[in-house]
DNA sequence: TATTGTTATACTCTATAACTATA
DNA sequence: TATAGTTATAGAGTATAACAATA
C-alpha cells in the first residue's frame, strides 16, 4: 500500500466524519419548519432542471422512487408542485413547480440559508474558494 | 448587497445541496450493516478523544443527549463500549471503548471506507487536496 | 436549585417488498 | 414481460418534554 493509498484512506475517514456532522448541523438549522431541507432540495432540482417525472427526480436526488413519492405527495399537498399526466406515456406523471413554489424559492432564498451564509461570511475568501471547489467535487462523487 | 454577499449566498445554496446528496450517498454505502455510520462516528470520536461522558460525546457529535443515550445503549449492547460510574461525580458515567471496538476500528478501517476511498482514488491529487482542506473547514463550521 | 442522564413519545427520512396500471 | 408509480411496512436517526438521581 503506497503513500497515496494511505492518504486516501485517511481523507475518506476525515471527510466522512466532517460531512456527517456538517449535514446534521445543516438539517437542524432549518428555521421555516413548514418546508424541510429534503423538500427544498427537490424543489431546487425542479427549479434547476425543469419539470420531470418522479423517477427522474428520485434519480437526481439519489433516493429510491418510493421515497420521492412521499416527498412529492407532501409538496403537492402544500401546493408547491403539480402532478399532471405525461402527454404520451400513460404510466408517467410530470412534476412541475407551481408559481407559489417559484415565488417561495426566490423570496426566501437568502433567509433560508441565513445560518450557513452567515458562517460562510466569517471565512476567508480562500476558504470559501475551497468550499466552492469542494461542493463541485462532492457533487461529482455523489452523482457518479 | 455587495458581490461577496451574493457569492456567499450562492455558495451556501450549492454547498447545502452537495453536502446533503453526498451524506445520503455515504449513509447508503455502508457494507457492514451491523454497525451504522452514526455508531461509527461515535466510536471514532471516542478513539480520537478518549473516554468521556455521554453529554460530552453528544456535544462532540452535535446531537442532543437523548439521541446519544440511544447510540450508547446500542453500542453497549453490541459490546463496543462500557459504561462505568464517574469516580467523583455520581451523576455522570464514563463511556469507554472496549478492546473489541479498538480491534474493529483498526481492522475494518479500510474496508469500511472502501467505497469513498475508491472514489477518492479516482480524483486528481489537487482535488483530494481541496477535499482535505474542505473537511477541515466543514468541521470548523459544524463545530462552532 | 442546577446538572446529568434516562425514559417516553413522536416525527422525518429512507429503504425493501408487493401491488396497480400502462407499454 | 417490462416499466413507472404507488402503497404498505419497517427501521434508523433525531428531537422535545418529562422524570430520576446527584451535586
Amino acid at each position: 500500500m503506497g503513500r497515496t493509498t494511505l492518504d486516501t484512506a485517511a481523507l475518506a475517514h476525515e471527510l466522512r466524519l466532517a460531512v456527517m456532522r456538517f449535514s446534521r448541523r445543516l438539517r437542524n438549522q432549518r428555521v421555516d419548519t413548514s418546508v424541510t431541507l429534503t423538500h427544498l432540495a427537490a424543489l431546487s432540482t425542479l427549479k434547476q432542471h425543469g419539470p420531470m417525472s418522479p423517477g427522474e427526480l428520485a434519480g437526481h436526488e439519489r433516493v429510491q422512487p418510493p421515497s420521492m413519492t412521499r416527498v412529492v405527495v407532501a409538496l403537492e399537498t402544500a401546493g408547491l408542485v403539480t402532478r399532471t399526466p405525461h402527454p404520451t406515456d400513460g404510466r408517467q406523471v410530470v412534476i412541475e413547480l407551481t408559481p407559489a413554489a417559484e415565488e417561495m424559492l426566490t423570496a426566501e432564498a437568502q433567509a433560508r440559508e441565513a445560518w450557513l451564509a452567515g458562517r460562510l461570511h466569517e471565512l476567508t475568501v480562500e476558504e470559501r474558494a475551497v468550499l466552492r471547489e469542494a461542493a463541485e467535487i462532492m457533487g461529482k462523487l455523489a452523482g457518479g
